[in-house]
DNA sequence: TACCGCTTGTGAACGCATGCACAAAGTCGA
DNA sequence: TCGACTTTGTGCATGCGTTCACAAGCGGTA
């Protein structure tokens, strides 16, 4: 997870020494899926609802129970054998795992039409994010208040992201401002970025990016969209394109 | 090559009949690096550049080259040993492949912040996603055109929809509203959703759903944040919060 | 107290995706 | 034309994640 991404160094050497630590990392996928169990959860509680099982949540969750049984088991035991699981007590410990006790304050950088809409979603939903800054180059935006925060230029990113313990920046600009904008949030010791812009950042092993990709989640819808024509179009899938005569004898 | 995809398997079991097409089928996660290729491919392109090895192609899409010529081995062998990849040919299957050919027609529903950001986003960038309907509830916003769309009400949907050919739309609503214009859209013919609202959507099984949402990618964010303080505060990694004393020695 | 039924927690099998390593296949220079 | 060099395409092994299936454990009931 933390130590991945890409990076093809050939590292010929078997047995990391980081695989210790792994054996009792909680799975990629599964923390994003936490997540979704947390807002179900906040959603139930609301409601008043104290107590849940796991076909429940799973059903509220969109996942299949046996999964999310698995997730909760890799932060602990807390269900109740007969019973299930406590909602007040799941959501404690859902949000300790992911860190949503120690407040993060979010920086939002590039105040356009995205930016502006991060820097409305206003602590975002599921609390506990406070956006405490916002930049732009452009002149005539500083100093106005969005959402309630007056918007600082660039060059004051640094400043004030350690003044204000920003730790998680949000990367809204235009692609060529991208890694500028990184550069400066990392040496301003952010450890986290949330990038919008459809660039592949580059950043040092100890900062996590996750990136939000719309032109690629368009582009895997479309690629749905093409595959289920071809089928209706009773055309035998065919990668290669050379339509109905290249060899593709399919039975 | 493209003859052959997934025979491994000993065809002992009479075989699902899914099975069959499967085998042609391109997994998820190349599909989706695919899309990345390309915009690196067109950048490339429109800087001049007419051959790439799958060396370069791969640092600019921040992967491994091994992983990067097996998707491009799904699509076809496009690719000339000894030299390398010819950046238009590749560009061209690759939009075939993601289905960029047929010119997808975008509905966005709900103009709040977010939705203005994703109508002004204009064709989307990796173009070929022109955004042609944009739907709201508020009677304010109805007539007035945002990034060249004039709104229409939400209950025009189906009509609309069905008259522009939409074939993708997207849901930037809140949540409470969010399932009861997914549902629309659905029986508009729509096949493609992607979901900005935090809600799992109930679809039929053949309308494709993608999920973007910005709490989850913040949680899993400070999930790591949380993760890498505890390391650096020496606490043996812990998930059950029980500190040393715990459960479970797993060695 | 002892039994019964329900739900959790998890070992184990399976399947998909990743990365390696190399043969195949092409170019270029002599 | 031939050989050396370069880069693709892919079989194979490995590891992660998902799913299954069931034993363990708990509350309720007689």
């Amino acid at each position: 997870m933390a130590a991945q991404r890409g990076e093809g160094e050939t590292t010929t050497t078997p047995a990391e020494p980081a695989d210790r630590e792994r054996a009792r990392a909680i799975p990629e996928a599964a923390v994003a899926r936490l997540a979704v169990y947390l807002r179900a959860l906040s959603g139930m509680a609301d409601q008043g609802v104290t107590a849940v099982s796991s076909e429940e949540l799973s059903q509220a969750a969109g996942v299949n129970a046996a999964k999310l049984r698995k997730d909760l088991s890799y932060i602990g035991s807390y269900g109740t054998r007969g019973v299930g699981y406590d909602v007040e007590v799941l959501v404690s410990h859902i949000e300790r795992i992911l860190g949503l006790t120690r407040n993060h304050s979010v920086a939002v950088v590039g105040i356009g039409n995205l930016g502006h809409a991060l820097a409305n979603y206003g602590g975002f939903p599921g609390r506990g994010f406070p956006v405490t800054a916002l930049f732009d180059v452009d002149a005539d935006l500083i100093g106005i208040p969005v959402g309630g925060i007056p918007v600082n230029h660039i060059d004051e990113i640094t400043a004030i992201c350690l003044e204000r313990e920003v730790s998680i920046g949000v990367i809204a600009t235009p692609p060529p401002a991208a890694q500028s904008v990184c550069d400066r949030l990392v040496s301003a010791g952010v450890q986290c970025i949330l990038n919008f812009a459809p660039v592949v950042l580059q950043v040092p092993d100890n900062v996590e990016v996750r990136k939000v990709d719309l032109a690629v989640e368009m582009q895997i819808l479309s690629f749905h969209v093409a595959r289920r024509a071809d089928e209706a179009a009773g055309v035998s899938v065919d990668n290669n394109g050379l339509g109905v005569d290249g060899m593709v004898s399919r039975p």
